[in-house]
RNA sequence: GGUUCCGUAGCUCAGCUGGAUAGAGCAACAGAUUUCUAAUCUGUGGGUCACAGGUUCGAAUCCUGUCGGGAUCACCA
């Protein structure tokens, strides 16, 4: 593109164009030819500067892992309730949370995964009288259910009930409002929340035993999911904290306090409201927890990033928090990013757990694992897989369908799930890419059966897909950059499709053994062999694994 | 109502730090397999980039406004 010159140099496009081409021409070998369309110069790249550089990438061992930033930066993400099983947006945010991890990894960061378990509050409070009510004793054992689903039925059990207790009381007159407030069960609830918290024996133990149950259904989910974490903090633990940033900001002036008692911060000059930091009772509240929890990750880790995976319907909440945090002049006042996520919206409308209109991520993993058999017995090239194998590759396809599905998506954007349509295995998908890497390792199979070394050679006379597929690898390290700093597994997921994609042209366009340069077939032995690795990297980055055959 | 995010093909989405004829996948249609895995490849049709102004040699992209949709604006978490 030749436009900024014209004004400086006072000459045409074409004239301008026409003198860069000759220049490069003659004095570079990289380029072959150019030519001048409409202000723009076009160069060829000469196929010995793309043999040189596919070269490059070739000899580079730690392809794409860039270097070491001597750094620490937390990725918190999942952040469970203890009162109902995960479902489709946990997903999508579990997804984003280990891959974002994933890809700041690969930009050479130490990270710490983080998980901050709402394992209190009045919500838990609800299944745990339920169950104390309807349960009748029941356990995982006896009931044949995960410990999470165990928990979400009696949180499902209140609601029914409560609802029943709401209609009775606006039946005898009441607002709908005021028999929300004043139905027996909801009292009840907020009594034992009460019992709780002051350690009262009975309450704790049913509570500790529910939280057993919830938390080895939830070990077994997330390591399906195949995500992890480095620490786990649970707001049991945390929410007493955070109370002394508001004496300290109250003396400094950050905070004021009103009448009834209750502590304030004004906000309206950074264009926000003022905010509550403390209950006119003197108990915290959300932000005051997430004040003191900030503080004790900062702690452990002294990290200079934070990445917090949450939701988009709490952008606000956390562009105070980071508000606070800054005026507090806390040492982590810099680099803490809210990665907002849109929420998955199916065809219905909203998921709302409450009226059954929730996709479970229990069912819909193995839903997508038993459409992945199907379709591997259909199709599939599994002669010789032990049963084991089978399974793994079963879960492996599965997994990377959905997973893919769900981060190749802008990660702000919220997005639409079609259970009847479901996730495809076709197309613009994980299946492709691992379909990919699986044809690849086909062929280096064959390669060494044959005795074929891949290696770069003197070959030179590039075919255009081979020439689009290095242009491709080379991009790489500056995909994984860029991911890193927009913190979008999505680039990574987009780039993988674009690789694979252009490997499988150049796939069916030309043939490998039956090529008689032997120069030719030991560069493309070697080619294919970095395509794979690159597709396996990028995929690992997204959390998707690749089979060596399917 | 205030704030904020979004609006691109029938559907699901890329492209947005300004550049050429706006790209993929699905769906539809037509082809490709005596040859390395056809879960693949090639081709055809499909668009007022919500709308209107502005900035610029040049706008899907930047600015302003309008319309439409979501989220949020709790002494819940």
């Amino acid at each position: 593109m030749v436009f900024p010159y014209v004004k400086a140099l006072r000459k045409s496009p074409v004239e301008i164009g026409n003198a860069i081409g000759n220049y490069l021409v003659a004095n570079t070998s990289t380029v072959s030819s150019f030519n001048v369309v409409q202000g723009f110069l076009n160069i060829s790249i000469a196929d010995s500067a793309w043999v040189d550089l596919f070269t490059s990438i070739f000899k580079d061992k730690t392809f794409g892992q860039l270097p070491d930033k001597n750094e620490v930066v937390m990725v918190e993400y999942s952040s469970p309730n203890t009162n109902k099983p995960l479902h489709l947006g946990h997903l999508r945010n579990n997804f984003l949370g280990f891959s974002v991890s994933q890809i700041l990894a690969a930009n050479g960061y130490k990270v710490v995964k983080t998980n901050l378990v709402n394992d209190r509050g009045i919500h838990i409070c609800k299944s745990m009288l339920a169950y104390q009510k309807f349960g009748n004793g029941e356990t995982p054992e006896s009931s044949g259910l995960k410990g999470d689903h165990l928990v979400g039925k009696y949180y499902v059990e209140f609601d029914k009930h409560y609802k029943v207790e709401i209609e009775a009381l606006k039946s005898t007159g009441l607002s709908e409002e005021d028999a929300k407030k004043q139905a027996p069960l909801l009292l009840e609830a907020q009594e034992m929340l009460l019992k709780w918290e002051n350690g009262d024996t009975e309450t704790v133990n049913l509570w500790k035993q529910m939280n057993e149950w919830v938390f080895a259904g939830f070990g077994q989910t997330y390591e399906k999911m195949g995500v992890s974490f480095d620490k786990i903090y649970r707001e049991s633990e945390t929410y007493l904290l955070g109370k002394k940033f508001v004496e300290e900001g109250l003396k400094s002036g950050v905070f004021f306090q009103k009448e009834d008692n209750s502590v304030w911060i004004d906000l309206t000059e950074e264009g926000l409201d003022q905010k509550l930091v403390l209950r006119k009772d003197g108990t915290s509240v959300y932000i005051t927890q997430d004040m003191g929890t900030a503080e004790l990750k900062y702690n452990d880790f002294k990290m200079s990033k934070s990445v917090y995976v949450v939701g988009n319907e709490q952008d606000y909440h956390f562009e105070v928090l980071f508000k606070i945090i800054k005026k507090l002049g806390r040492p982590y006042s810099e680099g803490n990013y809210h990665l907002s996520y849109g929420m998955v919206d199916l065809p219905s409308g909203k998921m709302k757990s409450r009226e059954g209109t929730v996709v479970d991520a229990d069912d819909l993993m193995q839903e997508m694992t038993d459409t992945a058999r199907e379709r591997t017995l259909e199709l599939g090239k599994t002669e010789g897989f032990s049963q084991a194998e089978a399974n793994e590759l079963y879960h492996t396809l599965a997994m990377g369908a959905l997973k893919y599905f769900l981060l190749k998506v802008d990660p702000k954007k919220r997005m639409l799930f079609n259970p009847e349509e479901s996730i495809d295995f076709q197309g613009h998908t994980g299946t492709f890419i691992q379909f990919a890497h699986a044809r690849i390792c086909s062929i280096l199979r064959k390669a060494h059966e044959k005795g074929i070394i891949g290696k770069t050679t003197d070959y030179h006379v590039l075919h255009e897909a081979e020439r689009e597929v290095i242009y491709l690898l080379s991009q790489y390290p500056q995909i994984v950059a860029d991911a890193g700093r927009e913190l979008s597994p999505a680039l990574i997921s987009q780039y993988a499709y674009d690789l694979a994609k252009a490997y499988s042209r150049f796939y069916n366009e030309i043939n490998i053994f039956n090529e008689p340069d032997k120069n030719a077939q030991q560069f493309r032995v070697a080619f294919s062999g970095i395509v794979g690795e690159t597709i396996q990297k990028a995929m690992s980055l997204l959390g998707i694994k690749v089979p060596s055959r399917m």
